[in-house]
DNA sequence: GTGGTCTAGACCACC
DNA sequence: GTGGTCTAGACCACC
């Protein structure tokens, strides 16, 4: 994984793991790496990990088992809706971002199948 | 403007002006506001738009009249360059998310078209 | 047993046990469960309640019996003596986080009555 | 400020400062101390205090103003809602402890009368 | 081994 | 000066 330098690491990390489990590479109710383990993995200090849980928590994303671990939740329809959000936030983020340029949708579509070799 | 917690702001303005330029906003060769004035406008301190207008520099976009400001730069081509170029990397960073949710091309493009409204 | 997230667990149950103990619940003398019955009963890793064992020794609340097990100390006065410092410090630290907040001895009453149902 | 070693520091002076907005001390809207500044005042580090902050944050009780500072939230109606349930969920806590001591809620407010002399 | 807490200290962004 | 991020490392609680 590479980390941008123009926002903070968890963010990115975070971030990767919210669509990781929008995309069900983490399944309902799926043990997360251990936060030592992330952090080797990953190549940041644990204390990171410990911050990137945190807020994938308060996005009601994943919860602690106080003893054993962090996991997904397994709640289908709320993941469900929060990624439903996701697409809509993040889809209307891009549009503004592309119509600022002066790029009509047209043009995006079709820069969309040439990048999808469609 | 709204700025974003999770990012810097100098990043959030510096794009968002870079943006302008691609799309016409800014002409070539036109004068951007002073410091002080954009500080003022954006409510943000001078010293931030300082690190805006080196980080545009840095990019290209900008050059510095060093008596009398900052201007956008010329050459049309180059700019007509980094738009492109900008165009295809934020459409392939997009497309590389919205794909890592498990979400189609097809998907997408209903869920543009319905944005948009058409 | 319910246990709060945000004091160790072992904290939790030595002073529910302390307080069974006031209250009765178990009698001076009384043997007290076995350190793998315990641990089933609540839940919890029998290393945790070694630890709530030991805590509760240091408070002189119980005595090992080394062949045969953890007792309730016999000696009535101690416990006793022990039972109305509880009450004694239990009770000064709630007046003083509820003046802290502002609430008068006879608002707190009202409420003490309220929740009575009196 | 005393700390107690059962519980973790961080909520401890969370809990504090909670009672300080509930009681008045910090008004509503009021700066909080700084956190290198309370840091320094409690002894302990500022990245503890980061925690707190947080901490009530997620209460409900504070506001980060990203450049200033950190404030008492102004919602008066809100923070008197969490007073009162502060309020009834540590009397509560404190009835159910003091029973289980098989101490009676007559005794309990002879021994308030006692403690507050009257 | 798992998460949680805390310290010490560095560096960045913003004012 | 203000908060935010990150590293390095220690020690605790629980399993």
């Amino acid at each position: 994984m590479y980390f941008k330098n123009n926002r903070p690491v968890f963010y990115q990390i975070a971030d990767d793991i919210e669509r990781k489990i929008y995309g069900g590479e983490y399944a309902l109710g799926q043990k997360l790496p251990s936060i030592r383990e992330l952090g080797l993995t990953l190549g940041v200090n644990p204390n990171t990990i410990v911050h990137v849980y945190d807020e994938l928590e308060s996005r009601g994303l994943i919860r602690t088992e106080s003893t054993s671990g962090k996991y997904v939740v397994s709640d289908e329809k709320k993941i469900e809706g929060l990624k439903r959000k996701y697409l809509e936030e993040r889809t209307r983020e891009f549009l503004s971002d592309i119509k600022e340029i002066n790029i009509s949708v047209d043009e995006l579509i079709l820069k969309i199948y040439e990048i999808e070799g469609k």
